[in-house]
DNA sequence: GTTCTCA
DNA sequence: TGAGAACAACGCTAA
DNA sequence: TTAGCG
């Protein structure tokens, strides 16, 4: 079976089940990245790519790539990223059009992770992200504390919003000015986490090791830095229900939104009726008033 | 999913 | 001819 | 330094 974007791509195994219980082949997942396509590259524009692959599905093995396989067409964008630790540069792949994103799914990439950086400005955040992970599950507890966060990130006047991770918790999103430092957003991503810990205590924790976390909501804010990444907004998860990583209004998210809601099947339809509420604030916050008065 | 290597 | 392996890796932070 | 984490 051939499909024909800004490039023919062969697609092998159509009818291959990748999410069997929620019934999604791998054509149905091709066409999905067909129809978020517009919304999806954004979010995928110069950022080098970690991709999590299952090539039989949800429930078989899987494996990181982030070296863009030799045999993939030359169409597929290659940036070269030096790594200190393997002493090598790693040939990341850059998404850049609908064809790279079919590809990559007949390659049976399920997750596309992201970094908070891009090629244009390899040293400088464009967003700070707080993580929320839920200790144990149920999603109350994490809708509780983002929502304080909330009330706290709108006193600080700072825009930011929240998405789902897809998985159990949820992130929250604070666009930012050209020029921060990561030095500039630990600062900032470690006080507003040790704030959030004074005022619920029962509810956060900042433990590092799971055992000592209890039932409590682990705020990662270790996961903002340099080199680390997270699901990019619209990427699939290699879920049983077939979830997707979702932007959402705060009021949505008051409202009662669940994770589980926001799938593969729902997302489409959601985007083609509201849009992306990620892309429609184009308000930055800048950091550095908050952060000297901080340091 | 695809390629490569070793029986 | 076919089975099996490889396909990432690092900063953070507490101890 | 390393261990444990994501
Ligand atoms: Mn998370
Ligand atoms: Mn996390």
């Amino acid at each position: 079976m051939e499909l024909v974007a800004e490039h023919p791509v062969t697609i092998t195994n159509p009818d291959k089940l990748l999410w069997p219980e929620a019934n999604i082949t791998k054509a149905g997942y091709i066409q999905y990245m067909i129809e978020v396509s517009p919304w999806l590259l954004p979010y995928l524009r110069d950022r080098p790519l970690t991709l999590i692959r299952y090539p039989h599905g949800v429930h078989g093995h899987s494996f990181y790539q982030k070296n863009c396989p030799t045999y993939a067409p030359d169409w597929i964008r290659r940036v070269p990223v030096w790594s200190d630790e393997r002493k090598d540069v790693i040939q990341y792949v850059v998404a850049d059009s609908l064809a790279s994103l079919i590809w990559l799914a007949n390659q049976a990439c399920l997750e596309f992770h992201v970094g908070f950086t891009t090629l244009v400005r390899p040293t400088q955040p464009d967003s700070v992200a707080f993580d929320l992970d839920p200790t144990v599950a149920g999603f109350e507890p994490v809708r509780e504390v983002a929502l304080a966060l909330h009330g706290l990130l709108d006193r600080l006047n700072l825009p930011h919003l929240p998405k789902t991770s897809g998985a159990t918790g949820l992130q929250v999103f604070i666009p930012l000015q050209s020029g921060h430092t990561f030095e500039q957003t630990r600062i900032f991503t470690k006080a507003v986490a040790v704030y959030l810990e004074r005022q619920l205590p029962n509810l956060v924790t900042l433990e590092r090791l799971t055992k000592n976390r209890g039932t409590k909501v682990y705020i990662d804010f270790p996961q903002h830095g340099a080199s680390r990444t997270l699901i990019a907004p619209y990427s699939c998860r290699a879920t049983k229900l077939a979830t997707v990583s979702t932007p959402l209004l705060w009021s949505e998210l008051a409202a009662g939104a669940l994770p589980e809601q926001f799938t593969i099947t729902t997302v489409p339809p959601r985007l083609r009726k509201q849009g992306d509420c990620m892309a429609a604030s184009n308000d930055l916050a800048s950091l550095r008033e908050i952060v000297r008065f901080l340091d």
